[in-house]
Formats: structure tokens, sequence, C-alpha cells
DNA sequence: GTGAAAGCGCTAACAC
DNA sequence: GTGTTAGCGCTTTCAC
């Protein structure tokens, strides 16, 4: 096996107490040991296993973050950030991916459960119900989710969809179409109440809003019929790929964007950046929401339970599928 | 804390060591003792901690997967793919990602040793002296890269880069660009090696190799220049970033794509399948290699450190950013 | 300031 | 077939 604090402790002539606190508690043992200990243990090249100290110590130095499909692009960035910050922090974490099944999801943080100090979940699948009673067992922080007790990280697409409604109002559209994302999703929600709120006072606009939309291309392609059924000429789409599969399924259909339809996603993922045209849209700030939401759930590991709620900004970019409405 | 063997010994009146042997070697203990172990542990919510059994086995069930940017498209369908297969086996896996530093990279091996039972890495920055060393300590599998003595899964672009050359000589071109990747990459020299080999008898036919370029789209941007200067009406980008960033770059300078100048890429990202044009590329079976990865690491933890290669498959997918080569 | 001893949760001989 | 015991690598009282 590998070199251990046993190890350490003969070649530097003291007992492995006192290797464990010259690495733990550097200040109850004397300098000139310290030096030794150190240097025995830098010479075999000595490792604590993190897995032995976390039986006593009861932390693992580990973090689990559950997202629903690594691959879609909204994700990475987020894992990146986070990894990267809890690195620093010197915490490694387990990433699980749920395939949007919320079962999965819950035997997940069952089997980690042992493992980790804390779990992230992002825009989890399970009940509010499911989150409040494993959280009694384990720290956790929801990210664009809220849970009475738990904490939280926001991304604030309700302003963000604020700014878009104003956008596409500048631009003249007067007849807007909101496509929901999937059902229970709480950003959609959000989506949701922050257009109907933006056009409370205007009622020479109509606002349609159509949904469950599957959160992904196929989803915008089948959803742009709609589109010219509505009668819209400002569509907002739950997220960058259905924003790109509406204006995919639109160019099939022979309208243009954004000379005839203005489409804006949400997320600012690479592949809205891609896509021709480019895409307005929503910006989600998702690596400041993977450091925030370790920042969490660390403060809530070593705060000892108090939970708390982190908001972040979004934004709106415009580029190029947005456009002054048609005349007429 | 919460619940323990030592619990569910004392419910089913019986001692822990017949709990163990209940669970990991149920045909060593009486059907009925285990019929009333297994009731006790349902009822408890009783879970082994992972880490304490690792403890004496020198099994933690953990696995690590190491790459060098989570947010670049071409990882994220191998990161879940790999780690969908090693749930299926019982296994969690740590992801953690390098920053295309090889510093990092061997800082992450080091402290994610003890806590796990082997290493994927994938087109690991380090040296393979480096990666030899380590791998005495560690089973390791890498996927794009080979290391004497470690087993690998390799995506056979030798036989891609073939085919898209094949592909351009069919469309007439007959002076080829091939854009590098970042020194020391793997499979860019396996690009190369193709290239050049599947030329050997066309002496009617130039090709130039131009390098090392940032594998992102700034650093295809930044190549476009170059391919002005070349010559070249058919280009093999070292993948769809760097392909998208060189289409972008051309347009911007007035060139047409495919019309004035063909380009390949490789990885079939969903960036390259979004982009306008959509992009021709060498497809990589990136899921199936997180897969035969996992795979492959586990039978060298089981079988005991023998090491093995899987090459798998690639192809050519043609769209819309190669066409006929310009009369002249 | 340092050593001795007990114990974290679990497994693996070894008895019986 | 089951209980006893020792021990994995580490931390943490408690003595001295």
């Amino acid at each position: 096996m590998a070199v251990t604090i046993r190890d350490v402790a003969a070649l530097a002539g003291v007992h492995v107490s006192t290797v464990s606190r010259a690495m733990s508690a550097p200040h109850l043992v004397n300098a000139a040991t310290r030096e030794r200990v150190m240097t025995a243990a830098r010479q075999l090249g000595y490792r604590p296993n993190r897995a032995a100290s976390a039986l006593t110590t009861g932390r693992t130095h580990n973090l689990g973050l559950i997202v629903a499909d690594i691959a879609n692009p909204f994700f990475p960035p987020l894992i990146k950030a986070a990894q990267a910050y809890a690195r620093e922090r010197e915490y490694h974490v387990f990433v699980a991916d749920t395939d949007e099944d919320p079962q999965i999801e819950e035997e997940l943080i069952g089997t980690l459960a042992k493992q980790v100090d804390g779990v992230v979940l992002v825009a989890p699948r399970l009940s509010n119900q499911s989150i409040e009673r494993l959280s009694l067992e384990l720290p956790f922080v929801v990210v664009n989710r809220q849970v009475k007790g738990v904490s939280a990280v926001l991304m604030d697409i309700g302003h963000g969809t604020g700014l878009a409604v104003e956008h596409l109002l500048g631009l003249g559209h007067r007849r807007l179409l909101l496509l929901a994302g999937p059902r229970g999703s709480w950003s959609s929600a959000q989506m949701e109440r922050a257009a109907r709120l933006a056009l409370l006072d205007r009622d020479d606009v109509e606002l349609v809003i159509t949904g469950p939309n599957a959160p992904t291309e196929t989803g915008g392609i089948a959803a742009a019929e709609g589109v010219g059924r509505s009668g819209a000429t400002g569509v907002i789409a739950y997220n960058d790929l259905v924003a790109i599969g509406v204006i995919e399924g639109l160019t099939r259909a022979g309208v243009r964007v954004p000379e005839e339809v203005s489409v804006v996603g949400v997320d600012d993922t690479v592949a809205g950046r891609l896509n021709r045209p480019k895409l307005t849209t929503i910006v989600m700030p998702t690596p400041a929401a993977g450091r925030s939401a370790v920042d969490l759930l660390l403060q809530t590991i070593d705060g000892g339970g108090v939970s708390a709620q982190t908001s972040l900004q979004t934004s709106l970019v415009e580029r190029e599928s947005t456009g002054p409405a048609p005349a007429g």
C-alpha cells in the first residue's frame, strides 16, 4: 500500500498523533518537531487519506453536484466553475447526471450522502417535499429553485425576461409569444410571471404563452408552427436550444428571422453564439452560479445549517435574431 | 450520525459481521438470518459507508475523470456517458478540469489517488513519462493518447482524416491545408500522419500543415488569414471550434464557404451542427469512448493491471461547409 | 509538547 | 452459520 501516517511518524521519530497534529493543528506542536515531520512527509511523498480522516472527523472534503443533463450546453460552464472553485477550497466534486429522472436523482443523493459533506442540486426535478425531507440529513444548495429552509442560488430570470419584453416592445412588436419550458420548471414559471407583469399596463400588447415544450432544439422545431398560428412577431423561448429550433423551423417554413419574426433565447450558450443568425439572448450567469453554489454550500456546511440565498443578475445581449417589427 | 451497521445488527439481533456478510457475501449466511438482516436494514434505511469499507477492502468504488476543459463541447458527451456507465456499475465519479494545465493535472491525480480505484485521463496534457510513472501507483485509462503499459481508448482519427482527404479530393480540391492542434496533441499528430499518408502517391496534390493552433474558435479566426496565404481551397481543422472560427474569419474577409473554400471540422459537436453553414466534420464517438474508458478501467482494476486497448471507428458526415473546388 | 489508547464504520481471518 | 477479534488510516481525548 501507499505511504501512511505511520511511515512518516517512524521516519520523523515521533508518534503518529504528533504527525496528525503537525498536519492539521500545527500550532499545537513544537516548531522544530513540526519541521522534522514535514520534511519526513515530503521525503516520503505522504498524502493524508481523506476517507480515513472522514471516519473520525465526519468531513469528507467531497461535494456532490447533480445536474439533469451534462450534455445540455447550459450546464458545463456551471460544472466547470463549481469544480474549479471547489478545488481552490480543497474539495473534490462528484458530478452526476440524472437524465432528467427524479428517481435517479433521489437514488444518487442516497448513495452519495455518506461520501460528501453536501450536495448542489442544479434545477432539480425532485419535488419540494422530497428536497425538504432529504435536506434534514445532508446540507443542500439548490440552483434555480426555491425550497423552504434550503440554501439557494437564483439567477434572476424574471428580470431578464422583463428586459427581453422591453427590447421587443422597443422594436415595435405588439404580439408576443412566450414558449414555456418543461412542466414544473421553476425558471419557466418565473419567466411567465415576469412577462405578464411587464405587460400589465400595456393593453395594446398581446401576450400568448404556450407549452410545455421540451427544452431542446427538437422542442423548438415543434413549436415553430405554433408561432405562425399565434400571429406573434416577437418570440421569447425557454432557452437557447429552443430558440435555435424555432428559428430552424421558421426558416424551413420560409419565414425570415429577424425580418418577419424576432426570437430571443435564454442562457447565452455557445450554441446561441454560433447560430446564424446569432441569438439575442438573456444571459444566465452560469459560472457565477457554480461558484456561488459551492460557496454557499461550504458556508452551510461550516455554519451548521443556516440557509441563505444568493440572487444573481441576468442581462440581455442583443445580437442578430431580433429586429424591428414588420410594418403592418 | 446516520445509521450504521451496528444499528442494523442490534435490530436484527445478530453480530455486525453477520450483517456485513449478509450484505456483501449473502451465500455465506443462512437464508432466514439474511432475511431478518435485510428487513432491519430496509427498516432503518441503512446505507453502507463506502469510505469506511474502502479502508479495509482497498476498494473505494469511486473513479476519477480528468479532462482539460469541461466547457469545451467535445467533453460533455464523453463525461455524461462515462458517468452513466459508472453508475450502472455502482461507481461514482469525480470529475475534474485541469484548465489545460499539466501541473494541475498532476496535482489532481495526487489528491484524488487515495479516494479512487482508478482514473480516466482524457487527452491528457501530461508527458508520457509522467503518466508512466504515475500509472505505477494507480490504474489509469487514457483516452486519445498512447502510453506504454497504460490502457487506452483511441478514436481512430487517422481513419477519419483519410476520409476527409478523400472527400475533398473527390470534390476536386488539389491544395489542402491542415490546421494542427496544440503542441503535443496526440490526435493532431495522428491527423498529420494520416493526411500525409493519404497523399503519398498523389503528386498532383499539395498539402500544407500549419500550427500549433489554439483549439478554440479564436484559434480558428486567427488561422483564417493563413488560409488565404496558403492558397488552399480545402481546409481540415483540428476540431469543430477551430473550423467554426476559420469560417468566421474567412467570412469576415469576404471569402465564401463553401463556394471558395471548403472546411472540414473534427468532433461533431453541437456547435458544428448549429453553425451556419452546418459543418462537414469527422465524427468522434465520444459517448462510446466514455463508456469504453470506464469499462477498460474497471477491467484493469479487477484484472490486476493488465493493460488493453480499444480502438473506436470515426466517420465523416458531409454537411454544408464543403463543396466543389472553385474552377481555375 | 508529546505519547498512549480508544474509536470512527466496516471487513476479514479465525474460532467455535 | 455465526460470533470474536484485530485492524484499515486517521483524529482526539486524556495523561504525563
